[in-house]
DNA sequence: ATAGCTGCAAATGCTTTGCAAGGCC
DNA sequence: GGCCTTGCAAAGCATTTGCAGCTAT
């Protein structure tokens, strides 16, 4: 199975936002470049849409709500992010775009990788017939002890 | 690890569900009595509120979605029924209480078991100080081929 | 020039809540 | 009777959409 340390993100190495875009067949409009600049800034980020607009807020970066979410999804389309469930009613996107997995603080709200190649899932039955994977999530909810 | 087969819920050990109700010191209400009649007729289903709503709808039992959702709620707590998050938007509820997982069927948004003890999630980290694992969910999502 | 974006505000979809009336013990 | 439940309608969130104006190429 694919062991992927995926730690190619270093500063050096860090595409552009601008660049990003492009690569992704995204139009480099303000608004995304500001957009991905502040998602890419550091790795393995999660975030809400609420989240990304205050950031954006604090960084004096003037994006409407909406702008926010239509964003969130093409940048997702274009697999620059990966979208999670674990809370009904609330949308959680994720930098890190390659197979890991995470734990979620219930109480808090909140993910963290969980580091990339510990864990591992066997024993998946095969998929019904006419189906196939498109990928395995677990989450590992955790509780104030 | 627990290899938990669980068919437990055949026709004749299949408590009432008023049984059910008092069990889980919840009031056998009229609502409740019907609703636990519905849900638990038949093992291992997954329902959100809505389609909860139309079977109730079907059976001729008089019930408003706000007394579903608080039912849902009640028994989920009652540990009668487990919350399910795979699509932010929308909770599905499943009736098998034990440790199972979940194939989901993303172009439907539908949910189907996994077969109880296939499959096996290994190398999870020790859970972060003060913390405990509340529950551990996989979840293979599925697109048509 | 023009196809593609953005912002706003309104609409949507699911879920929760407030409160008066009703039902179980 | 008293407390728990229910139903309705209204409120609440997160998210999506319609459309006029703006912008990257």
């Amino acid at each position: 199975m694919g062991v992927i340390q995926q730690g190619a993100n270093h500063p050096e190495t860090r595409p552009s936002p601008t660049e990003r875009l492009r690569e992704a067949g995204l139009r480099p409009t303000r608004q995304r470049v500001e957009l991905a600049r502040l998602l890419f800034r550091e790795d393995d980020r999660h975030l809400t849409a609420e989240t990304l607009q205050e950031e954006a807020h604090k960084a004096g970066v003037r994006v409407s709500l909406a702008t926010i979410y239509n964003t969130l999804h093409q940048f997702t389309e274009a697999r620059l992010l990966k979208q999670v469930a674990v809370e009904a009613g609330r949308s959680y996107f994720d930098t890190n775009v390659h197979e890991h997995q995470h734990f979620y603080l219930e109480d808090e709200g909140m993910l963290i990788d969980i580091p990339g190649a510990s864990i591992e899932v066997s024993g998946v039955p095969a998929a019904p017939s006419g189906m196939v994977v498109d990928r395995v999530d677990v989450v590992v909810r955790l509780r104030r002890a």
